[in-house]
RNA sequence: GCCCGGAUGUUGGAAUCGGUAGACAAGAUGGUCUCAAACACCAUUGCCCGAGAGGGCGUGCGGGUUCGAGUCCCGCUCCGGGCACCA
């Protein structure tokens, strides 16, 4: 080992004991970047097509997870590239966020630098890997020039009402004495880093009115070439719900009514009492006197528990709720009703009141016996029912003008009624939430707002952006945001009046840098604009985007969303609804049942492989290993699988510039079919993402070849062929093969081959032969053989009359060429 | 609780439209080469019966449709994931 690069001429047997991984891997990765491999420009002539892998956090050296990932996405690239398109294949760093603040706090050190030897790491890994990028293109959430137009984009969206100030309960940390990221509250309710129980607290922050696009997300979704779960997962975060909101009249007191939505109006009459969130604004008042201490008791103690607790359904209901003393009006039947408030009834959906149905709606059922409160059943229950409360259809019972109809219509029937009525109307309610973007964190984007005593919250202006972070500035052990103390940065003037006046010191949660990066690659020279929408009308949408799972909600929600509030802006290009017009998930690498990460301490380094068997051979494992959505568990077996793999890439080695001995298994032009099958074969897997079977159709046809060659020139197609198809997926050994080839070449300049479907056909076929579905006989036939020809040979078979024993057929079934089924 | 996936040899997996179950690997066993080992190469490798020829069984479980089911339908079990008091 080690010789095969030394000489051109030299011997064919020193080179066919196998070659230099190490050596010929390096040569490859210098070539390309010294050749701008994939670099492209925007006008290019080419078709174009726009791969993208989601930009990696910064954490170091690659993981597996990034290999998996980037060796996708580079075998896409390499492909479509040999297939004739312009490729733009862009790559940076989501180096903002959490762990290099936290890693600053604890090694005495700031962000920046911490996060800048980071993106060298990974780079570093990545090269290695033989990926390819247009690193010209290079963006990185930190940079300066990448921070203006984030900030800019976030003060368009405000002048256009899709940013605002509201408040939110956020988690405080009472020993820290800050507000901590949900990612810092963990499981059990507690500060990650004090251990304290974390509170809710009220305070001003900012949101992004994603709601407004709710409709949009998730119609939208079903144009997208997305995986199915990923859609669904969407479309239930979304959570549209039709109903009705209507007004609850209170007893003895005129002019307080209380909204309630509810998707099943048509249950109405069967309403018994109404529950309020203890955070509703209208509980002062309904408190009677006599239940003030009560209710008051009740309301403190919700607001001290974490949200952990509040969302267990561990403690009894009869403790989660308490009467307030009043009474609201049924408008259907003028009955009073009790009011309640409990907990579980959330403040942040619908109108933070409903009304219970126990008799329909199981958790009110709950309730009401909890309570001893009275259950009406106003849908009439399937013979045999014997279940509590009953969502299914039905007809409507003891509801007077909707007695008899059915649940679509009675629902129908009841909104109109309300409207009517001048009481209520149809409504649609989300899960959905607006998205809250600040963060009381350093290493982030900072929001480029100035509050002023006179003129309140002022946008800075574009001229005077970004809003850089200040380098020098302390950070304290608590994790509260050094910003808050730095003078320098606090202090400023108003943009209107000139006063004195204090900078916002939260920053953008991260998820706004990725929301629009995929944009900025179009374009990233730009200086007057974000991007140029005719830049981005070259390339977008995506076609294809590859990353984790894990991102199936948050980063794909945010990132539709601002390429439809961009585009609406006119920032982008108007039609650009959608951004990633197909998505592939990859599965995510585990080791002992549970995801391959830092934290677990299961990370297995990906650089032991590129310094022993190489970049290539790691590749193929994980092209090799399984169908590439599926999870990887990572075992003893996969060292074992990753050796094979080398040993594969030894054996095409010497295929390709050894002299294979032996005898061969078929002539010259059965070799070319065969080579033809391969190409059919591999291109389908590809266009499929099934590379474990394009791997294995590589394995089986150098299984063919490895017998030596009947004819010089087949031999030299099937081996060409191979080298080519197997370009994508191990780059450097084939690069390597073809230029002691046909020296000059370079194989990821070559056409992708394409296979000649009359070759690629097979001649003859494996005949199965079944007497009453039992397998019998094989015969070899013609591809193209008769149905009449194949009953006959059927019935001629030997092992087929012994199977028969004499008996007549009743039926023959034939499916040309392929198989008789003979019944007998 | 609701909504999605999934279950195939010892292991990872293949079978693309309902038509040869187990491709391709990994491991194991035996062999060739070697002083020996490594490498490489060859053979065997789902289970059961049988010396063999051959036969029977077999894709989580129970039914069904069909000439024919890993694949379709109905009912379960287990595993994984998402959402989870959403009115």
């Amino acid at each position: 080992m080690g010789e095969g690069l030394s000489g051109p001429a030299g011997t064919i047997h020193s080179m066919a004991e196998g070659y230099d991984v190490q050596e010929i891997e390096k040569k490859w990765q210098a070539r390309w970047r010294e050749m701008g491999a994939y670099q492209v420009e925007n006008d290019d002539p080419r078709p174009h097509f726009y791969c993208l892998c989601m930009y990696p956090y910064p954490s170091g050296p690659a993981h597996m997870g990034h290999v998996r990932n980037y060796t996708f996405g580079d075998l896409i690239v390499r492909h479509r590239t040999m297939q004739g398109h312009a490729v733009l294949s862009p790559i940076g760093f989501d180096s903002f966020g959490l762990p290099a603040e936290n890693a600053a706090i604890k090694n005495r050190t700031h962000p920046r630098p911490f996060t800048d030897a980071r993106i060298g790491e990974l780079k570093a890994s990545l090269e290695r890997l033989g990926s390819m990028y247009d690193w010209r293109r290079e963006v990185k959430s930190h940079d300066p020039g990448y921070m203006r137009w984030t900030q800019w984009i976030f003060l368009r969206l405000w002048e256009n009402d899709l940013a605002f100030r509201g408040n939110a309960p956020v988690n405080w940390c009472p020993g820290c004495q800050t507000v901590l990221a949900n990612e810092q509250v963990l499981a059990d309710g507690t500060c990650e880093r004090s251990g304290d129980m974390v509170t809710k607290r009220e305070l001003e922050q900012w949101f992004f009115r994603i709601t407004a696009y709710a409709d949009q997300l998730l119609d939208d979704l079903d144009g997208l070439d997305w995986p199915e779960r990923v859609k669904t997962m969407q479309r239930n975060w979304i959570g549209r719900s039709e109903g009705a909101e209507f007004e609850l009249p209170v007893v003895g007191r005129e002019g307080v009514a209380i909204p309630v939505f509810t998707t099943r109006p048509d249950t109405s009459f069967g309403m018994t009492y109404v529950v309020l969130s203890p955070e509703h604004p209208l509980v002062p008042e309904l408190t009677t006197d006599d239940r003030r201490a009560e209710v008051e008791a009740f309301v403190a103690h919700v607001a001290q528990e974490s949200e952990i607790e509040r969302l267990s359904t561990d403690t009894a209901l009869s403790k989660r709720g308490v009467f307030t003393g009043s009474y609201a009006i049924n408008p259907f039947n003028r009955q009073e009703v009790p009011i309640y408030l409990a907990d579980y009834v959330l403040m942040g959906y619908g109108t933070g009141a409903i009304m219970a149905v126990p008799g329909e709606d199981q958790r009110d059922w709950d309730f009401a016996k909890a309570y001893d409160l009275p259950i009406v059943e106003t849908v009439q229950r399937p013979a045999g029912w014997d279940g509590e409360a009953y969502t299914g259809d039905g007809r409507s019972i003891n509801s007077e003008w909707l007695n008899g109809l059915y649940k679509a219509e009675a629902i129908e029937r009841a909104i109109e009624w309300l409207e009517e009525q001048g009481i209520g109307r149809r409504t649609v309610n989300y899960r959905l939430r607006d998205w809250l973007l600040s963060r009381q964190r350093y290493w982030g984007c900072p929001i480029p707002v100035v509050y002023c005593p006179e003129h309140g919250a002022v946008g800075v202006p574009d001229d005077q952006l970004p809003v850089s972070l200040p380098d020098d500035v302390e950070f304290r052990p608590t994790g509260e945001s050094p910003l808050r103390f730095h003078e320098g940065f606090l202090n400023t003037t108003c943009p209107t009046c000139g006063g004195p006046a204090t900078r916002e010191t939260d920053t953008m949660d991260t998820f706004v840098d990725s929301s629009w990066y995929f944009l900025r690659f179009c374009d990233p020279w730009n200086g007057e604009a974000p991007f140029d929408p005719g830049a981005v009308e070259q390339w977008m949408a995506v076609d294809q985007y590859i990353g984790g799972i894990e991102h199936a909600i948050l980063h794909l929600m945010y990132a539709r969303f601002f390429t439809k509030a961009l585009a609406d802006l006119g920032v982008a290009p108007k039609d650009l609804r959608e951004p990633f017009a197909r998505l592939f998930t990859q599965g995510m690498i585990r080791m002992g049942g549970s995801k391959m990460s830092k934290s677990k301490g299961n990370l297995v380094a990906p650089s032991k492989y590129f310094e022993t068997v190489g970049a290539d051979a790691l590749r193929l494992f994980h092209l090799f290993v399984g169908p590439p959505a599926d999870d990887v568990d990572w075992s003893e077996q996969s060292d074992e699988v990753i050796e094979g793999c080398r040993k594969f890439l030894q054996r095409v080695w010497r295929l390709a510039v050894g002299d294979p001995a032996g005898e061969p298994t078929m002539d010259g032009d059965q070799l070319r079919r065969a080579t033809h099958r391969l190409i059919a074969r591999v291109s389908d897997d590809y266009d499929r993402w099934s590379y474990n079977t394009a791997v294995a159709a590589c394995m089986e046809f150098s299984n063919l070849l490895r017998h030596g060659w009947g004819d010089r020139d087949a031999y030299d197609f099937a081996v060409d062929s191979l080298l080519l198809v197997m370009a994508p997926m191990v780059p450097h050994v084939t690069a390597e093969l073809w230029e002691r080839r046909h020296p000059g070449e370079h194989i990821h300049e070559q056409p992708w081959p394409v296979a000649d479907p009359q070759l690629a056909a097979a001649e003859t076929v494996t005949m199965v032969v079944q007497v009453n579905g039992k397998v019998r006989d094989r015969i070899e036939v013609d591809a193209g053989v008769e149905a009449a020809a194949m009953e006959r040979m059927a019935r001629e078979s030997a092992k087929v009359q012994a199977a028969l024993e004499g008996r007549d057929p009743r039926k023959v079934i034939t499916v040309p060429p392929k198989l008789v089924n003979i019944v007998a």
